[in-house]
DNA sequence: TATGAATGAGCGTTCATTCAT
DNA sequence: GATGAATGAACGCTCATTCAT
């Protein structure tokens, strides 16, 4: 790995779990074992480092929710699917606790974002018109919207959300499944009574998988 | 008014304008034309202006959110309940901006911020099952837990996800009312059809706010 | 004296002792045993100090320079004139050896400082059309403006000239009076026979005190 | 070319155009397309850019500014010769804007300098000697020492003096020309009739140049 | 109560220079 | 000859906080 995919990864580590203001760009040269004058030449300056972890975080997303036929279809690959995108985002988590600052700083980085959440909503229309279409919900255009950004909200301040309940407690995988049951909650009463079936196969996937991490 | 509470509306004044971190002990005291020295006579340190701005902030939710028979019953009062803590959660915007970074750095906040939460979470169920016994709603007390935490977190996170959608657009009542009919399209697929009545009647008062508004 | 005046002064020492250059703010602060933050608060930044001490040297230059009708006619005033005009030069001669990057770098500073020059430049003329009238020199109006521009370029070129010629030494009166002959030298061969005298008269003086001050 | 060269003519550039002060290594060798690793290869430090365009300069200024018998009889070469001692210092532009600080910092260089400057000024003896014995200027010895300090101080003043009036605007063959112009204003007072007539050549020529230059 | 000068650790960043390859 | 990653001291500057008055 080279020095500046390095850096790259150890920002976001520190990020994580300090904050992002807390981190200084000394902190993370020091935490590397490299000297600042290093950091910097690999990076213009702190605000470019964040802007390609974003610019990480946005590809993998695009690659991640890229939304497949088959996807929806097997409630298996649904199942990695919400895995994929809370994973994501407990990956990249300090990002969220810190997003309306950290937007306001740099114009380039908030298009960037504005963009990838524009995608996000297109492709969680696209699957959710196609549980439609199978029947697995009973929605008219106007709820898909409304389920759609609530779904959007819930899921991306999920985590901050959870950091702010205890900040001290490192945020566990166990989280990240309540995160995913607290979403299929919201959806199970908009399920036919197909949907319910797939809705509560996940369910109990995830009810293990927090019991499991727990222990 | 007292200087020290003179102090505590100057800085929820620049927190909410310009964000907690960007906003100085000497932004505060030039703001209001005193002298740092003298906000340090009414204030150990930074902290203790945002601790004591969260006081003022428990202290009218709890007044605001205090749930009472009748609140129920009525669409009317109903109104004035969503109103009441969207227009709170307003006022103090910047908290919702920042804050797993303020609870983090504070502890006895992050303790003060969990008890408010726990009576939140106790008056919304207070109010729900309230919903439920007049036929309002048809949920089981499962059902009703999940319902509630969604609500909690959409109304807390609304702000922050609306601020990092457009960081550089201040936040406007009409946003406010965007996020109460978010609520309430949450809401509306659990209602019964007498349920569904009341709610259809305050989303359309919802969207003339917000029309209203933004012309 | 306050604060604020004692860091001008101690800026303007090290800046003429060392050159601006190689004067950081830190220096300065060490140098008067105040701290660095202190140093800031009476001035936003490095910049700020050197327009404050240029404004006391156009303030000075302003005043000293005020031409006086007596002043051109006898030797003696018009000694002091000259005297005053290149101790004032010695007292901000850092200025004058970097003038090109500091003006560069602040346009105020640049557009104050073509101000103070015009300024400068009708005093001179003034001054050396009353010459005329008394019949101390013979020159046409080109010819006038020829040696004003003369004149000012090698007065405020001469520390910085010599400077170059010799770095390490210190600039000491004597450079200063030797700064005064050759403008004196300049102005000699323009002169009708009763401004030679008044020049000859000038030139012993200043040559007894390079005289002095050698030895 | 070399390399070596290359850098050297790189690193002129770059001085003339910004400043010394404001180009690094960096910039020297990213404008080249080479590395850093290779221009100190070539040099031992940056001092050492420095100290061989000195010598660089020094070499043609030795080559022009020989006096040669001809020279000063035609007015036709004596303008070839300011012609070619503005345009060296025009080229060098850079040098003459920071000369203090400069050789404060290189003790070698500013022996190279001060031998370079003594050269120069046998070296405009020799010439004005010649002007007098052709009966050009009428001047007793002393006269012509103070000219040829004032003639070499006027020259290598103005191009600083010029870049202080106007830093923004970029130093034309007009700026260049106006100072041959200022030259031989202050010689033309000191010629006899047969010398006022070159001088006057001299002007006309330069009037026009500097007319040509502007439009 | 209030002032405002003063503190000092630490910030993000720069740049002449080095060195293994 | 040449590369380019790496160094580290130092820069200009900030800001929560203190304290004599």
């Amino acid at each position: 790995m080279k020095t500046r995919d390095k850096i790259i990864h150890a920002a976001l580590e520190l990020f994580n779990e300090n904050g992002e203001p807390n981190v200084t760009t000394n902190h993370i040269a020091a935490h590397m074992g490299i000297s600042p004058g290093n950091l910097y030449y690999h990076f213009r300056n702190k605000e470019e480092i964040i802007h390609c972890i974003f610019d990480e975080y946005a590809q993998e997303l695009r690659v991640r929710f890229q939304p497949r036929e088959e996807a929806a279809l097997s409630s298996d690959s649904l199942l990695q699917y919400l895995d994929a995108v809370f994973m994501l985002m407990w990956r990249y988590r300090f990002f969220y606790a810190n997003l309306p600052d950290i937007l306001s700083r740099d114009s380039e980085l908030q298009h960037k974002y504005l963009q990838a959440q524009e995608n996000l909503h297109q492709d969680i229309m696209t699957v959710m018109r196609h549980f439609r279409t199978l029947g697995l919900v009973t929605l008219d255009d106007e709820e898909l919207q409304s389920l759609a950004n609530t779904l959007k909200l819930v899921a991306s301040s999920w985590i901050c959300y959870q950091t702010a309940q205890a900040p001290q407690a490192k945020i566990t995988k166990a989280v990240i499944y309540q995160g995913v049951l607290q979403i299929l909650s919201i959806i199970r009463p908009l399920t036919s009574a197909q949907g319910r079936e797939v809705v509560l196969q996940l369910e109990s996937h995830y009810c293990n998988q927090v019991r499991r991490d727990v222990s």
